[in-house]
RNA sequence: GGCCCCGUGGUCAAGAGGUUAAGACACCACCCUUUCACGGUGGUAUCAUGGGUUCGAUUCCCGUCGGGGUCACCA
């Protein structure tokens, strides 16, 4: 059979350029030794899981602590997933939380372009070829002859897809191959594979060690019929004219990767070394059993739900590094302060198993992160959030500046010996300090109307703004002991019987009454904060109403 | 089902042929304290299982079990 007559009449494009034209115009990268250039290859789907996000982590991590490059690609081959504005979610919401790209999609770069759809008549240079050497042949099997093999040789037990036997297109004859494109028949290009399933090797996979790989029989599709390059073609011409050194990637990709290095050894590319990062999982309530993070079921899966829950960039991105290296925890409680580019991020480090989501953990690394911030930072960082997922009353509650400086230095302990933890997220905070924006609607007391009556009037009888915190105190106590309270601790924990409870239920009274919550900090403070006669309304309003 | 990956407390995990099997989160108790938070002290709790190698295995090997992934003209 004459192949370059064939090549010709599958892929009659007359612009190609030859497979060495591309070599040359993307040669190998000058790099100092050890660097490394990762790349991230998202569809444009307009979902961003937190799955992306874990896995940009790394492979930015180990480009930039390497001193190499990290780079943008999207796999926009498949039509039918495309999203409008989807590659501005993917990078607006990556640097959002830190990933920036040296080269890429938006960016440029020598390598580019970086939409696969733009690349399409590099694929197929490399199609033409490989069609030329035998090594790709056109199938004109229908969807419904595919899914029938299919359903017979799962019936047969036997490995289910485009192979040996069934593989029906393989040795068309020249005659049936040009009456079918003489026919209009539509058709893809298949790879013409040598492997065999028998056979298996050890691969060493950067992440996992030593696995073994079964070679790949498959004949898998690399043109479609539309004349775009599947996932596995492009990926593999793609990180090589890219020159991509280290591919970090979801182990869901372990399963193709026999596909992939006989792909590489097919064209005569180098492979880059390969890591399989495990996913990051959760357990089903429903049946008990762990599966990954789901984008259906899992608001957490998404990328969006950490900004509209205000959850610092920083705070996720150094939650994910627990997860990603095993030693950068410790690393992290010993110098809390030092960025975490200054960590020696290793691929070694890397964990082999899935981790489970822990939102508690999440959590207290995040308590550590806005408890590190200065007011001032807390405040911009509670507007921007404000700005795009507050409600309009939280918004309004932040244009007073000053006022809210205030509330935070309170709130976060800014000047005492340590800080607050009180902040979890930004729309947690915002939750925590509304009372100092509006008074609580039906304040729950646990003392009697009477008791709340009487604490209010008299120590709001005595109630000086210019005191101190120390005589603030004093006249609590005082005003507790007139009311048969304890006002001194000792005593009352010696005979709690004498007394009908002590200063604390005093000052919870007073609590309630002005904030609507029995836990808050430094009550004096809150009311010099609010005003003497914010706190004469609030405290007027309870009494008319107790 | 075939193939592949994984298996140390509730979670993330360090670890090495011999350890009292680190640490963090969560949980519990106590202390501090006008409440809460912070902080401090202490505590509960882990090597999936069977066999082998070995003086000794949680660690090395094999099997079992369990969990996960994957088997597209999707990535």
């Amino acid at each position: 059979m004459d192949l370059n007559k064939l090549a010709d009449a599958l892929i009659p494009d007359d612009d190609l350029q030859p497979p060495a034209y591309y070599e040359e115009k993307y040669p190998p990268r000058a790099m100092k030794k050890g660097a490394e250039v990762t790349r991230l290859a998202p569809s444009p789907t307009g979902f961003m899981h937190l799955g992306n996000l874990y896995v940009a982590l790394a492979n930015e991590r180990i480009a930039h602590g390497s001193g190499g490059v990290l780079y943008l690609r999207i796999e926009d081959t498949d039509s039918k997933r495309k999203v409008e504005g989807a590659v501005d979610v993917i990078q607006s919401s990556l640097r959002y939380f830190g990933i920036d790209f040296d080269e890429g999609a938006e960016i440029g770069g020598e390598y580019g372009p970086y939409y696969q759809q733009q690349r399409a008549k590099i694929y197929r240079a490399y199609a033409k070829e490989l069609i030329r050497r035998g090594r790709a042949y056109p199938c004109f099997c229908t969807e419904e002859e595919l899914a029938a093999v299919r359903e017979k040789q799962t019936e047969n037990k036997l490995l289910p897809g485009y192979y040996g036997e069934f593989a029906k297109c393989r040795d068309l004859s020249e005659a049936e191959i040009y009456q079918n494109l003489a026919a209009n028949k539509p058709y893809v290009i298949r790879f013409r594979s040598e492997g065999d399933v028998e056979k298996k090797s050890v691969f060493h996979d950067e992440i996992k060690g030593e696995i073994t790989v079964t070679e790949n029989n498959q004949d898998v599709v690399i043109l479609k019929s539309d004349g775009i390059p599947t996932y596995h073609f492009a990926h593999v011409i793609d990180d090589h004219l890219m020159r991509t050194t280290l591919v970090i990637r979801g182990e869901e990709w372990l399963a193709s990767l026999p596909i992939h290095i006989e792909l590489f050894k097919a064209l005569g590319f180098r492979m880059p070394r390969y890591g399989h990062n495990c996913s990051i999982q959760k357990i089903d309530e429903t049946d008990g059993t762990r599966r990954k993070l789901s984008k259906r079921k899992d608001p957490e899966a998404s990328l969006v739900f950490y900004r509209e829950e205000g959850y610092h960039p920083l705070a996720v991105r150094i939650y994910l590094m627990t997860l990603l290296n095993s030693n950068f925890e410790e690393w992290h409680l010993k110098f809390p302060d030092k960025p975490v580019e200054e960590f020696r991020f290793s691929i070694a480090k890397m964990g082999k198993s899935g981790a489970l989501f822990d939102l508690d953990k999440l959590n207290d690394v995040s308590k550590d992160v806005l408890a590190r911030l200065s007011a001032g930072e807390m405040a911009d960082f509670l507007q921007t959030w404000a700005e795009g997922y507050g409600t309009a009353e939280q918004q309004s509650w932040l244009t007073d500046r000053d006022y809210l400086l205030q509330v935070l230095a309170l709130c976060m302990g800014v000047g005492a010996k340590k800080r607050r933890k009180d902040f979890v997220t930004a729309k947690q905070a915002a939750d925590v300090i509304s009372y100092f924006f509006r008074a609580e609607e039906n304040p729950a007391f646990r003392a009697d109307g009477e008791t709340v009556k009487a604490v209010l009037q008299n120590f709001m009888a005595v109630y000086d703004p210019a005191d101190d915190n120390a005589a603030w105190f004093d006249k609590l106590k005082k005003v507790a002991g007139a009311l048969g309270f304890a006002s001194d601790m000792k005593a009352y924990k010696a005979a709690p019987e004498n007394y009908r409870g002590n200063v604390s239920d005093v000052a919870e009274i007073v609590r309630v009454a002005l904030t609507g919550r029995a836990n808050t900090p430094d009550l004096c403070t809150i009311m010099r904060i609010l005003g003497a006669e914010e706190c004469r309304r609030r405290v007027a309003g309870v009494v008319a109403n107790v």
